[in-house]
DNA sequence: CGATTGTTTGACACGGTTCAAAGTGGGTGG
DNA sequence: CCACCCACTTTGAACCGTGTCAAACAATCG
């Protein structure tokens, strides 16, 4: 039980699946794969169900949670275009995965999924990159749990979301989720991210013009609160 | 970003670095390290510096921590003995790992490790999969910290120790770390982590025998509260 | 055995949760 | 196209768990 790494905000672009491969190579692994969609709402996968098949996000954005029997929930992320969903430790999946907007994803079945790795080494290094930079987004996670304060937190998901959208560098951002699943993802309820919002506005860091579009006033102040580290 | 997994509080044995390798791979990585021992308070490695080695618990037990420039102290593992330690993303080490008895490891070069991964794909595979294991374990502990309550955080990690330690299948466990790792583990400031070991007492689920030293009376109650799932 | 460090306990303050109610906005059907 | 409805968000007030500050206590080490 162990190990290392953590990208804070990372300017770097992270690993994807295709990074590095040669034109063969990822007609190969288009040639293996099929379009998906989802609907709002709807389920890519459910915990515990058998995990067949990885993912990339093409379009639109997921999120991934964690049930308990007693009824709490944990978000542990969420997914924009570009990235991978699916690698299970076991046959398993640990997660269920669900639209938050209408979604494609590039649907690879695991087993020949996992017979490509073995042929592309590139392909293998990224999987496993992807998985390094997983994990230096849960540790991140981990620190923002335990030691952030309510409107830390919220900065620290504003600034992880401005700092990962893609497109043209604006200081607006889009919440696509709701003020459930940012609590649920931060540790708190509802109403502490509600006043957390009030709060970021009040101190002019954003602007609120609707619950879910925020503007980035003073992104240094943001960035402060959001690492605090 | 994305991902699956988590072995909640796993029978299943971990992968270890040795596991399914023939004698003779076992042998060549051990003509690649070297052994190094750590006082208390040692450090094995530094946050920020160069990764320049993986290593290996012999014995003893290790912390994990991230600091942050303000202060803020994240503990991110306990590592006991078998435990695999140092895949870093990037060149640089991103934890401060130290001694909390003293410890032995087993000490590979990096390049020299890299290398030997090359050569022996069941090494490759087993640092993957113990990669997927820390990934649950961090997971782990993000629903901990933003699910639990702080009585359930401590039971929580007394479980963690309890199902990790190797040896007779006993009881009592020995915490070797203080009650502010305990703490900058959970989340949680030294008292209300005492507090909460005082009402886990009171309420007949361990005993106290020293402030280093549990006995669990009901791991059944132990168990209800360390997953709360 | 004393001194220092770590742990427990107590009293109080504060941040976050809970419960309740009032806004707000988007979608649907009339 | 507007009005209503429902779901979501915000705000308020009281409460509770955790943090903070302080002091007593215990254990460890020289």
């Amino acid at each position: 039980m162990t190990l290392p790494t953590a990208i804070k905000f990372a300017k770097t672009p992270l690993t994807t699946l295709f990074t590095g491969l040669s034109e063969s190579e990822v007609t190969r692994l288009n040639q293996i794969s099929s379009r998906r969609q989802i609907p709002v709402g709807g389920f890519l996968m459910h915990q515990h169900s058998e995990a067949n098949s990885v993912y990339i996000v093409e379009e639109g954005v997921l999120m991934m949670e964690r049930n308990s029997a007693t009824g709490r929930r944990q978000v542990v992320a969420f997914s924009l275009s570009g990235n991978f969903i699916g690698i299970a430790q076991n046959e398993f999946y640990e997660f269920s995965v669900s639209a938050l907007t209408p979604v494609t994803v590039k649907e690879f079945p695991m087993r020949a999924f996992m017979e490509l790795q073995e042929q592309i080494p590139q392909l293998k290094d990224n999987v496993r990159r992807i998985g390094g930079n997983i994990l230096a987004h849960a540790l991140d996670q981990v620190f923002a749990l335990g030691q952030k304060k309510a409107h830390e937190r919220v900065s620290f998901l504003i600034q992880q979301l401005l700092n990962r959208k893609s497109g043209p560098r604006t200081r607006v951002v889009e919440l696509v989720m709701t003020r459930q699943d940012i609590a649920d993802y931060l540790g708190l309820t509802i109403e502490t991210v509600s006043r957390a919002f009030t709060k970021l506005k009040q101190e002019g860091i954003i602007a609120i013009h609707s619950a879910h579009t925020v503007e980035i006033l003073d992104p240094d102040a943001l960035q402060e609160l959001a690492l605090s580290e």
